[in-house]
DNA sequence: TAGCTTCGCCGAACCGGTTCGACACAGTCG
DNA sequence: CGACTGTGTCGAACCGGTTCGGCGAAGCTA
């Protein structure tokens, strides 16, 4: 069943097989026909191995995202869901690898054993060595993400720091004036993770501009840290009304630590943030949020890494989205301050 | 930088940088430690494509999935990242398939071009062409899932309807008597989708069991399909005083439709299921459940296809998962049946 | 010192495709 | 009728590894 076998029966060298199967030479059409009918007959398709080997192109792309562990959000579902689809629009198939590392094993295969053509990086940190590693070599990447220096890289982002700053705009003309900020867990900070930096980054400057007064907090990838970061939020400052987060995981735990604590969402709590909308309708009351286009980031992601594979001068290339916000339920004017 | 490279550098062969490196034959300690620098001030990986042309094994294995559309759900996401984890640690990388039949491009590519070692299969059928179509060809592969005719496949599943029974003996002993069941969409429902399936079996007879009043519903992947499900379920009997389901998507929106109804959980309405922990934990009350050890059952997987892959003429082995439910916060007492 | 084993290495073939150069044959033109 | 072009096919080399058979040198026995 392998080329050499179809050439035998249809009576014609394997060179003739090759090129009437790709195209890329003229075969007259009786040959063509015969050839054709010998495929159909066995079946036959060429191994990815062999052609792999050929002609140094894998068909594959890989898809670098952090290893479990911390638990995988919906976001990065949906990025997951949309490369592969999108890819496979495109022939090319999708090679999951988990690292969170340019020293990682996995990480080292996919590049060193040239397992893929290029790769789309997830959960991209400020100062992201993966990244970097692969500028160095060249490596056809794009991130999901931007690291502190993106001008020469390919990227499609979220501008978090301009969708925070909405957040509290948003909060701020609601008459809010104490609100608090639920990041992601402190360890993704330490390491620089970009979307909580930059939310982070644009909450502050959004909230000094503003003259609120803020406080700020990391919170667990669950529901118990979230209900618990609420519990340290009322008893810091029982004055909060409103908080604007980023971490969808602890999203059902906000409600709930607000619920436990009396306060009526949107009534006497608003809570807005960035999250994807699958999560935002979750929830009750609705959470108005600055959706996260997740299914649309990873198509980009693909577009723009077929792209660079295609053309592998073409200059870099960049989306940054800043997705409105969805006004839902959770958030209304603030209202009498409470003691 | 290929194994020639290093063969002239190291003033050895090709073969015995080969035999240096994979330790198949005895080479000396001398001409192994001159050959280990080489690579290792050159960084010398061998191809993967290479290899797995010359020696026949990818060390891949495909994970096939449905292509979206129909929403991912969190398990799906908890079985990805599991599998992929196992699989990193037997060395195997993973691709993924989005593919939800037998004819798809994508699965033709994953066993036609020989992409892949082995597969595990997710969102299995009871009747699905694509086991069958492994089965057939002798192609090692594991099913997340059990078909109608299990016995002789290898697979790792969850006991839906032990597990929907279980959740109607909880509530039978509880009290409840008019009991609804939430099922998945019924397109699934329609394409013999396993889990909606056997666990509306298990829920059916161990309610007839039980002498319970039931009503069945298929239900959107999503909160405001889960809200408008209530809404029917009240509407069609307002007597209705504990629900069933395994929609995981949908249950933010089941309880948004209790509340808004009036019915406050678990005091006027209990509500129980089959569904990953990390949802269970999200809602308010959290929910009494059967938690979807998704993460294990993907470790499961890929220690069973490896086994098989190891070792090809092995008998099929299984696991059957039956996990206990926990009791959270979801359901109680029924009371006074209302009008 | 001839004869035998053992050890370490080499050359060649192979995996299954792709691609380049060449060649046979037919058709056109001078 | 010979030279010229163009079409269709073939053989061989190559991609980068793995693996098998064999061979030379060293070590041992007789």
């Amino acid at each position: 069943m392998n080329i050499g076998e179809i050439a035998r029966r249809a009576g014609v060298s394997r060179s003739t097989v090759s090129y009437a199967l790709s195209g890329k030479r003229p075969v007259s059409e009786d040959t063509r026909r015969k050839i054709q009918q010998v495929v159909d007959e066995l079946g036959y398709q060429p191994s990815a191995s062999a052609r792999a080997l050929a002609n140094g192109r894998t068909s594959t792309i890989g898809l670098v995202f952090p290893p479990a562990g911390n638990h995988y959000t919906g976001m990065q579902l949906d990025f997951i869901g949309s490369v592969v689809e999108a890819a496979a629009a495109y022939d090319y198939d999708v090679l999951l690898s988990p690292s969170g590392m340019d020293s990682d094993r996995s990480f080292q295969r996919l590049l060193g054993e040239r397992r893929v053509d290029g790769a789309i990086l997830m959960e991209i940190r400020l100062e992201d060595d993966r990244a970097d590693h692969l500028a160095a070599l060249g490596f056809p990447s794009v991130a999901i993400g931007r690291t502190a220096h993106p001008e020469d890289g390919w990227y499609v982002g979220l501008d978090h720091t301009a969708l925070a700053a909405a957040c509290v705009h948003h909060l701020a003309d609601l008459g809010h004036r104490r609100v608090a900020f639920v990041n992601r867990p402190e360890q993704l900070l330490r390491t620089g993770y970009e979307s909580a930096h930059r939310g982070l980054d644009g909450f502050t400057k959004a909230a000094a501009e503003r003259g609120l007064t803020v406080r700020t907090y990391c919170c667990g990838d669950d529901a118990a840290a979230g209900q618990a970061c609420v519990e340290r939020i009322l008893h810091d400052d029982p004055a909060t009304t409103a908080l604007v987060t980023l971490n969808e995981a602890a999203l059902g735990g906000l409600y709930r630590g607000l619920a436990h604590a009396g306060r009526h969402v949107p009534r006497d709590f608003s809570i807005t943030g960035i999250v994807a909308n699958r999560w935002a309708e979750t929830v009750t009351p609705q959470l108005t949020a600055a959706d996260v286009p997740a299914a649309e980031m990873g198509r980009l992601a693909v577009d723009l890494l077929v792209e660079r594979l295609d053309n592998s001068d073409a200059p870099p290339r960049q989306h940054l989205l800043i997705p409105p916000i969805s006004l839902r339920a959770s958030t209304g004017p603030a209202g009498s301050p409470q003691t």
